[in-house]
DNA sequence: TAGGCCATCTGGTCCT
DNA sequence: AGGACCAGATGGCCTA
């Protein structure tokens, strides 16, 4: 990418043809028209021309290095991003996902884990047995790629853990979320919990 | 070829 | 004043 960037920088006419900032690529952007020339001829028998060249020169130099701010903080906001993506479940395809989606499923992760904690705590509770994770998917799901669960959007909630599997009123997917979510197969495959969505 | 996703630049705003 | 954050705009790449 710094290739790409150093590209722009050395090359940058066309690549923002909407910028409002001519002024401070102008001159390397094309020759300038004959009245640009005129002028600036008059602003330097003024003594005008150096002092508006220096601006320019320091207005671009702030510009260049905010965008190199701007691009460290993408970066590292997509090295975090990357991570999250690390510990969520690998899905079989391996298809890499999204930002959206790997934000969509982070959330809908975290909330069925925090179930099945609630759920173990309950049974654990009223019967004084050991706790028991209903829920056989998410008892594995923890390591990333394992394929103890089955993916596809049937899933493969055992009869043991209906009640997780189901669709939950506590889910943070509530009905209005419902309208970020893909409609087409590919995300009904990567649900994470049957019904969840 | 249209649409989705992404990286980058940019100007504005807020914060330190 | 300078940096961080944000949202809009744009172009490139990829896929259905």
């Amino acid at each position: 990418m710094d290739s790409l960037y150093s590209d722009i920088d050395s090359n940058s006419c066309d690549f923002f043809p909407h910028s409002e900032d001519e002024e401070s690529r102008g001159p390397r952007c094309a020759s300038p028209q004959p009245e640009q020339q005129q002028q600036q001829k008059k602003q330097r028998r003024r003594g005008r021309a150096r002092s508006d060249a220096t601006v320019q020169v320091v207005k671009k130099n702030r510009r260049l290095k905010a965008n190199d701010r701007e691009r460290n903080r993408m970066h590292n906001l997509n090295d975090a991003l990357d991570a999250l993506r690390g510990v969520l479940p690998a899905f079989p395809d391996e298809t890499k996902l999204t930002k959206i989606e790997t934000l969509r499923f982070a959330h809908n992760y975290i909330w069925a884990l925090s179930e099945t904690i609630r759920i173990a705590d309950l049974q654990a509770g009223k019967a004084g047995e050991p706790p028991v994770l209903l829920s056989p998917c998410l008892a594995e799901v923890p390591s990333p790629g394992s394929d103890a669960c089955s993916w596809s959007s049937s899933g493969s909630s055992s009869s043991s853990s209906p009640a997780y599997c189901a669709s939950s009123p506590g889910s943070p997917a509530a009905p209005e979320d419902y309208s970020y979510l893909r409609q087409d197969a590919l995300y009904g495959f990567r649900s994470f919990v049957p019904g969840i969505y």
